[in-house]
DNA sequence: CTGCAGGGGTAAA
DNA sequence: TTTACCCCTGCA
């Protein structure tokens, strides 16, 4: 494997923070100097942004540019569906002011299910220590500028493992859940490339709501993060609920709204753009309550 | 120091 | 519709 290079020169809808950390991924790490450097594929990428430029480095199997510019999205133009959603309302315009580098990535379908399995009730520091010793574990060891990386392990190499092994590398009561899915994506009895061809978005949902693990949420997330890429979907969390209720339903108790209320008015609001529109709110809400606390803290 | 709530939900009752 | 679930962290 060889080093390469990729530069992208004035981008627009790029900002690395608005793409890491919008809660769509998990394997990637801010370095000193504000760069970020992830795993996905056999690919180890660094990522720094120099004004309008974004400076793409690592080692690939591939072409760097063809990696890059399917993993970042770069043929969509988010500038026409952040200007087309700003029209809708106040709030949209806001939250996109907000989030305006998002993009939303392409990743890989089978580890995408894998993470968001992990994710459901636990935190995101936690999730991602557990990815990163399930790739240490079971994935290929790749070396790069000295450090070792590890790609996210594929069904096969999780064949043999056992719910024990898992519990000891604190999955919790996930364990079961990735070891059931796991068997049921190997048998094919749910077969993961047809869903890239079936057009009905439902269809495709309910082929992932029978992988033990997978809910409504978990399923939205693998079908707007994966590169299934569906964007009529709108994942709800504890967030999405709080900033639906703020900006919109205005309950007095958030935890007393119901999904269905939520799911219709996403629709007729956002329509085909829903799930993007839910990564906007979703990142503007969490972001300024956490900011909030880190505010505090530091008096 | 101990106790407890809560975190990007799901499955079972 | 309600409840327990593993594990970790933050806070009373």
């Amino acid at each position: 494997m060889v080093e390469q290079e990729y530069i992208l020169k004035n981008v627009k809808s790029f900002e690395l923070k608005d793409i890491f950390d919008c809660g769509q991924c998990f394997r990637w790490n801010e370095e000193i100097d504000g760069s970020y450097t992830g795993v996905f594929k056999s690919n180890v990428i660094n990522v720094q942004k120099k004004g309008s430029d974004v400076y793409f480095k690592g080692v690939c199997d591939n072409d760097i540019k063809t990696e890059i510019e399917n993993y970042f999205d770069l043929n969509r133009d988010y500038e026409d569906i952040k200007k087309r959603l700003s029209k809708i309302d106040g709030n949209m315009k806001k939250s996109i002011n907000y989030g305006k580098g998002i993009r939303i990535l392409n990743q890989d379908l089978w580890e995408t299910i894998i993470s968001f399995i992990i994710s459901a009730n636990n935190n995101i520091p936690r999730i991602k220590g557990i990815i990163e010793r399930l790739s240490k574990k079971y994935g290929k060891k790749i070396t790069w500028n000295g450090k070792e990386y590890f790609t996210f392990p594929t069904a096969k190499e999780l064949e043999n493992v056992t719910v024990q092994e898992y519990r000891q590398l604190g999955l919790g009561f996930r364990d079961v859940r990735l070891y059931e899915t796991t068997k049921m994506i190997l048998n094919n009895q749910v077969n993961l490339s047809d869903l890239y061809n079936e057009p009905d978005t439902a269809k495709v949902r309910n082929q992932l709501l029978k992988l033990s693990g997978v809910g409504p949420k978990v399923a939205d997330c693998i079908l707007l993060f994966s590169d299934l890429k569906r964007f009529d979907v709108f994942p709800i969390d504890v967030w999405v609920r709080r900033v639906m209720n703020d900006l919109y339903i205005k309950e007095d108790d958030e935890t007393k709204v119901s999904k269905r209320k939520i799911e219709i008015l996403a629709k007729e609001k956002f329509g085909d753009l829903s799930g993007i529109a839910q990564q906007y709110l979703f990142y503007w809400r969490r972001e300024i309550t956490v900011n909030v606390i880190k505010n505090k803290k530091s008096g």
